[in-house]
DNA sequence: ATTCTTCGTGCAAGCGTTTACATCGAATGG
DNA sequence: CCATTCGATGTAAACGCTTGCACGAAGAAT
């Protein structure tokens, strides 16, 4: 159906036909304030007659630009990046951007490899998460001079820019919930910690709050898992085979409490009655479910929208700051209550009668 | 730090270190077999002392590859087409490809522009999801010569290459299994039926279905709603205010479905004793929920794992069928159960003695 | 020894854009 | 009315790589 052979038509074609030199027409199409109306119409129509579209690589090639801005994430199995991706994504094509995406499953190895990839590619600005990274990757965005950004947590040595959180902070806060709720034997089912500084502030956090507290985790009380529903039963199941049958149990993030929620039922656990859980992240499904989960909330969809103003304001030229620590804040919901026998305890103050020393 | 300017290593930099000429550095580097062995080591030798990253556009100008596959998905907002993501992802990888993923919230004219700017990319080929797409779309495709595979749908037609589910099958399936249950009077909450081909044929077998045992669905029992946990609730409470009371509610998917089951248990009601509900997907959360929720499973990874391959083959010249209907299965939890009047007639049956007519 | 292959490598012509610079006509100011 | 500026367009040189072709050396066949 096609005039010409079975080719694409190239900017040369659509300058023959609107009779204007191939400049003029690149001119056209992407700065078109530049040239005479009369002129732009011709270019426009001559371009949607052959149903021209550009060939990305050649641009890239001659303008050193390709427009694409490039994120490496964990994974994209679950929901727990995704806010935070959608909003990035939003915000980019809104500037003309794309964004390239590319996941690595916890490896730091494949990370390092797509994050080449994605140089490879051409990416003019790259996002990435959390701040351990393998040294090559540091390497090439330093001999690329590639603008960059860190997510999803906050880099105190102060050398990279990023946009996160205190996940300290955030273990501190869900513990001290949990304490002043009256609990006293503690378990965490943690994220894998290894390269993953997430998941060791996290934990950290908690420690911190406990002994604060005077109370230690011992190490059959913390079981590292992965990020996944299953890795949240098999969590459970290992922390309560431990033997000091733990009152709270803290998950490293939502989708880790959501599978211990699961397994509890499972076993015929009542949670909160038997055991209180609680994750990190407060995605959607936290507030959805029975009983709905007392987690910590990151604002993770406003840090995607900051990670690409960020990096447009720098492919700019223009100033922004460097770093940027978001507010998490404490979610109380149905999934965490006070323990058993606090509840007894102070059943029996209010009701002495009742209380059977 | 860098011996030369702030400028990255290019191919002739890593000839010259390697003393050896620019295509042999190419062809050490992508066809390793082709060069000595002693060259190809003293070329990878000075490629990874010079830190050297290929510039993939100028490969891509030059070989008319870019080794880079596009998939055009509805949203990256929940978890419905993570599985089939992932497996792409994997078995793309594995065979040295790239997915360019790209989302348009369910606007066809947003996934028109998408779609270009995925060609503009220079994607070798394209996975595109349902069969209802902008003429634009097609156009692109024909005119660029460009092999595409439509996922999640079975064409019907014959006109293109596809791998899919029947979705009006499902639709029928799940009906059914609520009619053997008992239930007689029903509501749908639909995803939006415009351009979304999926949603219009889960509805269509599922009046169908009905419609063989002499129920019909009024407007008011089919409402359509965007695919989010937020739809599920809105959805819920509009069919209940319909005032038929329906016993068995069909969603359009689990997240309408996880929605509308956390719409009932806020309103106070009891899944199923109160209402039966049901999705369509079987995403993982499904299991683990509490009901656990009654669907139709969708294989949506092996339709991945099939879509890479389907096209990976078409680009290497081989032979494939070029339409794949995956089966379905329907698998039967807990938030559907036989209505209450029902259970009480059988009820009522086994013990007869309790009859007050 | 001579011719024919084969293998490893180098040469150089693109690939389809962008963009600095040149050009040319028209508008502006003196 | 000429000199100057300005705006719109054309010319052609990159951009960094791949690959068809040519070439010489070395081994195989005659």
């Amino acid at each position: 159906m096609k005039t010409r052979s079975s080719k694409a038509a190239r900017l040369e074609d659509v300058a023959r036909l609107a009779k204007v030199s191939t400049a003029t027409v690149s001119r056209a199409l992407t700065l078109p304030h530049k040239v005479k109306a009369r002129t732009l119409e011709r270019v426009q129509q001559a371009a949607s007659t052959l149903g021209y579209v550009a060939h990305g690589a050649a641009r890239a090639l001659a303008s050193r630009r390709t427009h694409t801005i490039g994120a490496v994430v964990p994974t994209l199995d679950n929901a727990i990046f995704a806010n935070t991706i959608q909003a990035l994504q939003r915000t980019l094509d809104a500037a003309g951007y794309v964004l390239l995406l590319a996941s690595h499953e916890f490896d730091a190895d494949i990370e390092a490899r797509v994050t080449r990839t994605l140089i490879e590619r051409g990416v003019d600005a790259l996002v990435l998460l959390g701040t351990t990274h393998h040294p090559d990757i540091y390497r090439m965005l330093e001999s690329h001079n590639l603008p960059y950004v860190l997510t999803w947590a906050f880099d105190e040595s102060g050398n990279h820019p990023c946009v996160g959180f205190d996940n300290r902070a955030a273990g501190l806060c869900i513990a001290n919930h949990l304490l002043d709720l009256g609990h006293r034997r503690f378990a965490m089912v943690s994220g894998i910690t290894a390269h993953n500084e997430r998941a060791q502030e996290r934990l950290a956090g908690v420690r911190e709050a406990l002994a604060a507290r005077g109370i230690a985790l011992s190490p059959d009380q913390v079981v590292e898992k992965p990020y996944t529903h299953a890795g949240g039963r098999e969590g459970l199941r290992a922390v309560l085979k431990s033997g000091d049958s733990p009152t709270a149990i803290i998950c490293g993030n939502d989708v880790l409490a959501i599978g211990a929620i699961a397994e509890c039922h499972a076993q015929g656990l009542k949670v909160p009655d038997d055991v209180s859980i609680t994750g990190f992240d407060d995605m959607e499904m936290a507030s959805l479910m029975t009983p709905a989960l007392t987690t910590v909330r990151f604002p993770t969809a406003e840090m995607g929208v900051y990670a690409a103003n960020h990096l447009l304001a720098r492919l700019d030229d223009k100033a922004v700051e460097l770093r940027n620590k978001l507010p998490t804040e404490l979610i109380v919901r149905s999934s965490a209550a006070a323990p058993k026998s606090w509840r007894s305890v102070r059943l029996a103050l209010c009701a002495p009668w009742q209380w059977q020393p």
